[in-house]
DNA sequence: TGCCCACATTATGTCATACATAATTCAAGT
DNA sequence: ACTTGAATTATGTATGACATAATGTGGGCA
């Protein structure tokens, strides 16, 4: 134990970069200065002058932070704190092909989850319009999905609708990113193959469920509908 | 529609900046070259060279990347491809601070719906020992929560074994990184007051319920538990 | 007066160069 | 065989210069 605690205060030796504890140092002022969206930060010279680095590495620091959409800098008019957009920086790191195996999987369960647990926000804020626009989607399926493609559409557009209803702008957002990487594992072979394909609660059945009110109906007819799903992770 | 059309044409006249189309470019790159994790990537000066743009500006471009953890950089031995730790990107945009109310409180909905869905992977993946710790957990609560502080306390320990159970690393860094930003939306004025306060499905109830088997009586249950949160939201 | 144009100002964007630093290689020396 | 240390190399940091775009400003003109 003595040992272990010996190496952990090794590993402390701050190996961050300069520009690492000068990012972490801008975050900390602007929290401290209680800076708001909108606010105009300090232009770059006036924070090389004050932290008493290059211009190099506050350029380099402030670059991270446009990137996580902390700040939106513009020519002339300095640098602005904005409301940062989680899912805009995910985005890039999202892609199927940087992601090792086990990630892509996880995430699949993630999606799995989400989509499960928001049958409550749907029943809460579902609309008769909504409703009529699910019914009018189900509508435009064909009987058997006579491509492979096609129907991967079909349910993107269903699904899609779903979150759409539940007005959670975030959970949109991740949905959309989660797509690609859904659709990714799904054809990919780190699943499981794909067995029955049995049908179980269809969309037609979930939009009844929805009519009927009821959150908890929903979420288990939503978990239901996902089994083919399930039955190639667990 | 045509006016739009053309607005929407007139914005396209490519805004980004010069770091910006580097930075797509060399995802591309490494894609199309079939980079994988652990292959190291051409250094800062040939990428200058072949791209026809100054060093800083790969530099700036690379940073990104390295912000995003697709790539790890180390001296002399120049960049290498890495698996991006989707969490670690969000965790410093991740301050409650600095996102507004509707972000913070439709990221609280989030944490809800990944709980409830999360009840199939703990059914699934769940081991004796993992109850026996649970049941530690719950031992060590009070009859009465003494101070809202302890109590949250335990609810955070009671509710990341859960997350551990499910074994998904990415759940468990995501419920790590939610985990200040729902303690942030539960204390501050976003959402309703809570209200009753009703003692609903409690942790030695879900463990019940756990140690049964069903995964949809356990999602159900989780539901029932979370039900204060969801009083104040719906 | 009030509007408009041209110029100055200013802050970010890009470039080039130099040096610092750390990791690796490799050969000399014990 | 092992260590030591210098050379090498790629990233890290610093600095100065110029480009570019947005804003401010003042003079000229109707």
């Amino acid at each position: 134990m003595k040992s272990i605690n010996l190496i952990e205060s090794l590993r402390n030796v701050d190996t961050s970069s300069l520009v690492d504890r000068v990012e972490k140092n801008l975050i900390e002022l602007f929290i401290e200065k209680g800076f708001k969206v909108g606010d105009t930060i300090p232009t770059e010279l006036e924070l090389k002058e004050a932290m008493g680095v290059s211009r190099t590495v506050i350029r380099e620091a402030l670059l991270r932070l446009r990137m996580i959409g902390l700040i939106d800098s513009k020519k002339r008019r300095g640098a602005v704190i904005t409301s940062p957009d989680l899912t805009a920086v995910l985005q890039k790191s999202m892609n199927p092909q940087m992601l090792d195996d086990s990630t892509l999987r996880e995430i699949f369960e993630m999606r799995l989850s989400l989509e499960i647990g928001m049958a409550d926000f749907i029943i809460q804020r579902v609309t008769p319009e909504d409703i009529a626009e699910l019914k009018a989607i189900v509508k435009s399926e064909p009987k058997k999905a006579k491509t492979h493609l096609f129907q991967i559409e079909q349910e993107i557009k269903f699904h899609g609708k779903l979150y759409d209803i539940t007005g959670n702008e975030t959970l949109k957002n991740f949905q959309k990113m989660l797509l690609p990487i859904f659709d990714y594992v799904h054809q990919s072979g780190i699943l499981k193959k794909q067995i029955a394909l049995k049908q179980f609660v269809s969309h037609a059945g979930l939009i009844e469920l929805i009519e009927k009110g009821s959150a908890e109906k929903l979420r288990n007819g939503i978990r239901n509908h996902l089994e083919n799903h399930f039955l190639r992770i667990l």
